[in-house]
RNA sequence: GCCGGGAUGGCGGAAUCGGUAGACGCAGCGGACUCAAAAUCCGCCGAUGGUGACAUCGUGGGGGUUCGAGUCCCCCUCCCGGCACCA
């Protein structure tokens, strides 16, 4: 063996091994259990970072692990390729986004292959490939037809000076980034997935989800929004400036809420007398407390209502600027303008104003609602800017309001001032009120959802092509399969706009109806649509006849999912969309994706820009800049940049820390050892390169105490006497163990990795203490550092695969098992207790392991660490906790 | 703004079921080895007071439940993630 340890030499050498052997290629195999173990694919954007290294060393950990328990295990590794920063790269670089996203591709794999992952790359997928693409178009076509897929108009960013459509991370401070003009909302026609068919069994299927995380099984719950209320309608006064014209159906509907999927949004013009206006609550026992009305600024009403009111005009189109992303219009100042129309209370028939406002979301409900000024807190402060109404209608069930009201009262209690309805308690009153309204024809109960359908078109170029033909007589007509797939062109020159649309050669065709000239769609498909499926691909990635084949069965559903809690929410409920979409298709019997979900913090680290006006801001790496008299410097210039927040690491905000340096000068090992000892999984990690020494010294440690006790000469095993333990030899034994059954239990069920090595730690430093030469020592030194090595295997495998066959020659890791819990070495007969009076620790005692709860009280009690505590007071109470302490109350 | 999460020594973190706060590591300090340095090895290392045994305080802030709270409950502050076109 040699003495130093060299990872230049034994990493190349271990992966090399790995891969002439193909050790991790996984078939099927009936005769074990499975285990799929997954990490969420990266976005090729150049070079790996630390959130990849984390992600991919915590996947690989248990799946190495699980290996050792003899699972057969898959542990597969892909491209999520298509995306914005691609056409960003392009743009910059004057290069194809293909060509640069291949590039990249290449770089990266050689970096994970430098890591070490036990990964099958014989399944390795990229997603802006035709063979993987085209089965997303030939679902496209199938949910099409289903009526799953349907096309609405929907609102983008709208850049006016470059004439493009805007992601919400190119809108700054509601400008376009590139142009730095002021971004417009525009109405475009899109594709959008009938996902909110689905949400009654996405909220309910997360009950049977016992392996996710509680955080992210309510984040989704929250963002599905199933909510219990009451739908509304206030009949309108009939309109001042427009001439009375009753619908043909009697009382018209002035509804919002599929306005803009009837592409034109026909629904609701022209509304007159007898019209209601609806809108949706989950506060109806505070109906008697409305003082107006407000609607969405899209709401036909506030488009009727313009008509011929320039200043309503005016503020309707002013409610036009800026983003359409949420927090946003959230945090925006909220403001709102009088329409001129009324409408009745259904119960005292007042007259109440109708405003727009632009706080209401047209996405929501019925793009109205009703304002209650005392009792929701949005409502209170819209009131008191525009000087309208507070009228307090809900109590305290045990106390008065103060009055007049300071700030709303948002809680439910009991109804005042309502009419027949006062005295009932809110929940009471919500039933009656729905009750009587649904009598009257005036409202109903209803459920709605937060969750809206999923908006999948994007206009631009580097994505999956949507495979639909317009065609002038036909409307628009899916691919057929034998067309398919729909080929992005790769040779193309970017500049502002996606070359496809300008390029004749891809969009002119003919019909797959009728055989007429036509057009292709040239929008391409939200990056997500790719991501939402690619976990079941990599069950048969070379199937040319079809999307998933019998092997999706055998794998499905994924053991363990890891990946960041940034992805909580939309990735993981599109892909637990896609994978009911699947299933109700026949591809797929399972019911949901992943199994296990772990979702590991974030790598964050310091951000750093400067401005450069018009809203642009240059990002700068951590690595390129330095403090210099407590001012903080680019190191090029020496000139000062402006400090961030400490974010994500993301290319965006260019505050990546390269671990490539890291990986060249300690070692694959070290930095898989890093960052599975810097922090547990799942919580957030910020980066420093402090630390990552104290990793490898670790490691040189662990090498050369492996080196100097092989270097001692063969273990005579046979003459290892368990029953002849010395004390300190059945301690250190028993502490091995006990270690074993820890770090387990860590890496299987706890999934704490920090915690699993120290526990290592712990176990070396004691066995470096352990003294002596003889036979016994040295077999229980061979023990516990096999068990050692094999513990750590799985974290830093390539020192693990060398140190396994120096202590045991001829053995390979590949076909090594996790060490097993020798239950009699946990033996113990004497334990130490803690003993406090009052709470506070007082003294400690040992007692025998089976002493009885009297015996432990009375030597408890005789003490002179509890005497001198307890002042000769008697002791009120005694708390024996077994195993524990023993707690004296005087 | 809304939803979710977090805060423990100089630093990263540990304390798994309400029961010894600070495991393990980093940094620092002292020592051994060395001509010297690096590496390695040994020891110390929350704050305050005390020569010391020890005592008091201490888990973002305020309150509460309990024999006992870092852990449970209520209120607050700050930080992080998500908010549907970043991935």
């Amino acid at each position: 063996m040699e003495a130093q340890y060299r990872p230049e030499v034994i990493e190349p050498e271990a992966q090399q091994h790995w891969e002439d052997q193909q050790v991790f290629r996984a078939t099927e195999d009936w005769s074990k259990p499975k285990y799929y173990c997954l990490s969420m694919f990266p976005y090729p954007s150049g070079k790996l970072h630390m959130g990849h290294v984390r992600n991919y060393t915590i996947g690989d950990v248990l799946a190495r692990y699980h290996r050792m328990k003899g699972y057969n295990v898959l542990q597969p590794m892909g491209w999520d390729a298509f995306g914005l920063p691609a056409e960003n790269a392009a743009l910059a670089n004057n290069v194809a986004p293909a060509g640069w996203t291949y590039a990249n591709i290449d770089y990266m794999r050689g970096q994970l292959k430098r890591l070490g992952l036990a990964v099958d790359w014989s399944r390795e997928l990229a997603t802006c490939k035709p063979d993987y693409y085209r089965w997303e178009q030939w679902l496209f076509t199938k949910l099409f037809e289903k009526g799953l897929i349907y096309k609405k108009m929907a609102t983008v960013n709208w850049d006016p000076v470059d004439l493009t459509v805007l992601a919400n991370e190119q809108v700054i401070e509601g400008r376009g980034w590139r142009s730095g003009a002021l971004v417009e909302k525009r109405d475009i026609p899109m594709y959008f997935m009938r996902i909110t068919a689905y949400a009654d069994e996405l909220l309910n299927e997360l009950d049977n989800l016992p392996g996710w995380p509680e955080r992210v099984k309510t984040m989704q719950r929250n963002w599905i929004g199933k909510s219990f209320g009451v739908e509304i309608h206030f009949p309108l006064l009939p309109s001042p400036s427009l001439t009375p014209s009753p619908s043909p159906s009697g009382r018209g509907e002035l509804r919002a809420a599929d306005a803009g999927e009837k592409a034109g949004g026909a629904g609701g013009e022209g509304a007159g007398q007898g019209d209601v206006l609806k809108v949706f609550t989950t506060r109806a026992d505070t109906l008697f407390g409305v003082t107006y009305v407000a609607v969405a600024a899209e709401h036909p009403l506030a488009r009727q209502a313009a008509v011929g009111n320039l200043e309503l005009a005016a503020f309707i189109h002013s409610c036009k600027q800026g983003s359409v992303a949420e927090a946003d219009m959230a945090t925006m100042e909220k403001k709102g303008m009088d329409t001129g129309r009324k409408v009745y209370h259904p119960f005292t028939n007042e007259a109440i104003p109708v405003f727009v406002a632009n706080y209401v979301l047209m996405g929501y409900g019925e793009g109205a609602v009703m304002a209650v000024p005392a009792h929701d807190e949005r409502d209170f402060a819209f009131a008191q800017k525009y000087d309208l109404p507070i009228k307090p209608v809900i109590k305290p069930v045990d106390a008065e309001l103060a009055l007049p009201l300071a700030e709303a009262y948002v809680e439910q209690g009991v109804l005042f001032d309502s009419g027949d309805f006062s005295g009932r308690t809110s929940q009471d009153a919500i039933e009656k009120i729905a009750l009587v309204l649904k009598n009257l024809k005036l409202g109903e109960k209803r459920i709605t959802w937060r969750l809206r359908d999923w908006g999948i078109s994007r206009q631009r170029y580097w994505g999956c092509p949507i495979p639909i033909v317009h065609c002038p007589t036909c409307g628009d007509v899916p691919v057929p399969d034998a067309q398919l797939p729909v080929v992005l062109p790769e040779d193309v020159k970017i500049d502002i706009g996606s070359p496809i649309k300008k390029m004749p050669s891809f969009y002119e065709t003919t019909c797959p109806k009728c055989a007429g000239a036509a057009t292709r769609e040239t929008d391409t498909m939200d990056t997500f649509v790719e991501s939402s499926w690619y976990y079941a691909r990599y069950a048969c990635p070379d199937n040319a006849e079809s999307m998933l084949d019998e092997r999706a069965n055998y794998w499905l559903p994924v053991d363990q999912y890891i990946g960041g809690i940034e992805h909580a929410i939309l990735h993981l409920l599109y892909a637990r969309f896609f994978h009911k979409l699947m299933r109700d298709v026949g591809l797929v019997s399972s019911n949901e994706p992943f199994a296990n979900l772990l979702t590991q913090g974030m790598v964050i680290a310091d951000t750093y820009y400067r401005d450069l006006g018009e809203g642009k801001r240059q990002w700068i790496n951590p690595a390129d800049v330095e403090e210099r008299e407590g001012v903080t410097v680019l190191k090029a210039d020496g000139q000062p940049v402006t400090v961030g927040g400490t974010e994500k690491m993301a290319k965006s905000k260019n505050n990546g820390v390269d671990p490539q340096s890291l990986i060249d000068q300690y070692g694959a090992d070290t930095a898989r050892l890093f960052m599975m000892f810097a922090a547990p999984p799942e919580q957030s990690l910020e980066w420093s390169d402090a630390g990552v020494e104290g990793a490898n010294r670790f490691l040189r440690r662990l090498w050369k105490t492996v080196y100097e006790h092989v270097e001692a000469g063969e273990v005579e095993s046979d003459r290892f006497d368990l029953s002849g333990l010395t004390p300190t030899q059945h301690d250190f034994r028993r502490m091995l163990h006990t270690g074993i059954a820890k770090v387990s239990d860590d890496i299987e069920r706890r999934k704490q990795f920090n915690t699993a090595i120290a526990a290592n730690m712990e176990l070396l430093n004691a066995l470096v203490k352990l003294e002596g030469n003889d036979a016994q020592t040295r077999a229980l030194k061979q023990e516990a550092l096999e068990a050692i090595v094999l513990m750590l295997a799985p974290i830093v495998p390539h020192i693990c695969r060398s140190l396994i066959a120096a202590l045991k020659p001829g053995a390979c890791l590949m076909s090594a098992e996790w060490p097993v819990v020798d239950e009699s070495a946990l033996v113990c007969d004497e334990i130490e207790l803690m003993l406090q009076v009052n709470g506070k620790l007082r003294g400690k005692i040992k007692v025998a392991a089976d002493a009885s709860k009297d015996s432990i009280e009375q030597a408890a009690l005789g003490s002179p660490d509890v005497q001198k505590f307890m002042d000769g007071k008697p002791a009120k109470k005694v708390v024996v906790v077994p195993g524990r302490l023993v707690n004296i109350v005087v």
